[in-house]
DNA sequence: TTTGAATGTCTACGATGTAGACTTTGATGG
DNA sequence: CCATCAAAGTCTACATCGTAGACATTCAAA
């Protein structure tokens, strides 16, 4: 886990040969440790993971801590490009600290007013949220292209359009300047979290 | 472009190669026309993005009216689950389709009462739940998996933590079962739109 | 000392995206 | 009618990937 994090960390091609390479052993040896590929990165979300602790209760509002583990959660992420890049998007991994900082982030959820079934769908859309973002920052730096220049595509793009046929498109073209991911997660996670808390307050 | 929507649409497995036989046309030919296989596949949303027409003006509040458009969206991408599989995470695409879209898109969102940079923000936030969510599910249609199996590991997962240590996690298992792609999609949807209005009302 | 499981190694297969050099096609201008 | 030339298609080849399957090594317990 060590190595397969370091290595995840410093290049963007993480291979179960690279892997190998870096234990220096046979490629094949991994298998015998663990099913997949699959089975290496979840147990690497989960090794990342370990590193992140569930906030001290009574650190400030219920939404104020889950604020602060959510950017917890993108922080641990970023700091581990590689393992960003592979978070399992279809299902949410079951190590052992995942489910703990699961405990923790569902019971915040829970304290600001919702059900048991409202939290759990609450919850993955949180976390699917927070990897989307991240990973999408990720995927772009692994790809080696440069922010700046896409995102000058991406205005030129929305520039180009005619005026008076599709106002808010060329509208937005003065907006993309001052995007970024990190804006972007915070401003989806403050509208996430604020629909919680309205919910939560109708719901009690 | 129909034929690659045909593709996409009949089995999981995209490739250029795959691609040239279906055309009866040698792969390479392909990269005459677009400069990768993310050209192509940008090309590809674009064209069925094609079938999906931006609802009437007048068919209710601006929020009935975007939550419909972004159900019309996942119903297009749910109806191409290849392409589904890979719209680009990283930044949205330019065909001149989705252009006339974002801007329908943009322009409900601006009737709540957002201002451009916030309009930007919540369109940029919204397809990226919308993308998230679909991908994910047909990534595990594609990789055979069935839903049913891995949702039973979820729910045996959960329900093996100590109801003591991690009370929240335990509680998680019982809902499982009433999880689904689509409920996660209607809820988050809904979750967003009425956060979009409440904020949209306070500004104005 | 023998056994047997755990672990590591080697080879090989079938994919994939795509660079680079070539050949074919079909419209255009003389 | 033919020469020309760009557009379109073809072929070969490379590097890379995940991993199946057969084999070799190690090392603790009997």
């Amino acid at each position: 886990m060590e190595a397969a994090l370091a290595l995840a960390d410093t290049r963007g091609d993480f291979s179960m040969r690279a892997l190998g390479r870096r234990l220096r052993v046979d490629p094949m040896a991994i298998y015998r440790h663990f099913k997949d590929k699959e089975g290496v990165l979840d147990a690497m979300v989960d090794a990342a993971l370990a590193d992140l602790e569930p906030p001290a209760p009574g650190g400030g509002t219920p939404a104020e801590r889950l604020r602060r583990m959510c950017t917890g959660f993108r922080d641990v992420l970023a700091s581990h490009p590689g393992v960003a890049l592979r978070v399992s998007t279809t299902r949410p991994t079951l190590g052992p600290h995942t489910l703990a900082l699961t405990d923790a982030c569902v019971g915040l959820i829970r304290e600001l007013g919702l059900d048991a079934a409202a939290a759990t769908q609450a919850f993955l859309m949180i976390i699917r949220f927070i990897s989307g973002v991240t990973s999408a920052e990720e995927r772009l730096r692994a790809d080696g292209d440069d922010e700046a220049t896409w995102r000058e595509e991406l205005r030129a793009g929305y520039a180009s359009v005619q005026p008076d046929q599709l106002p808010n498109v060329f509208a937005m073209a003065a907006e993309v300047p001052g995007l970024g991911f990190q804006r972007e997660f915070e401003y989806g996670l403050d509208l996430l979290i604020e629909g919680l808390v309205l919910r939560g307050s109708r719901a009690s």
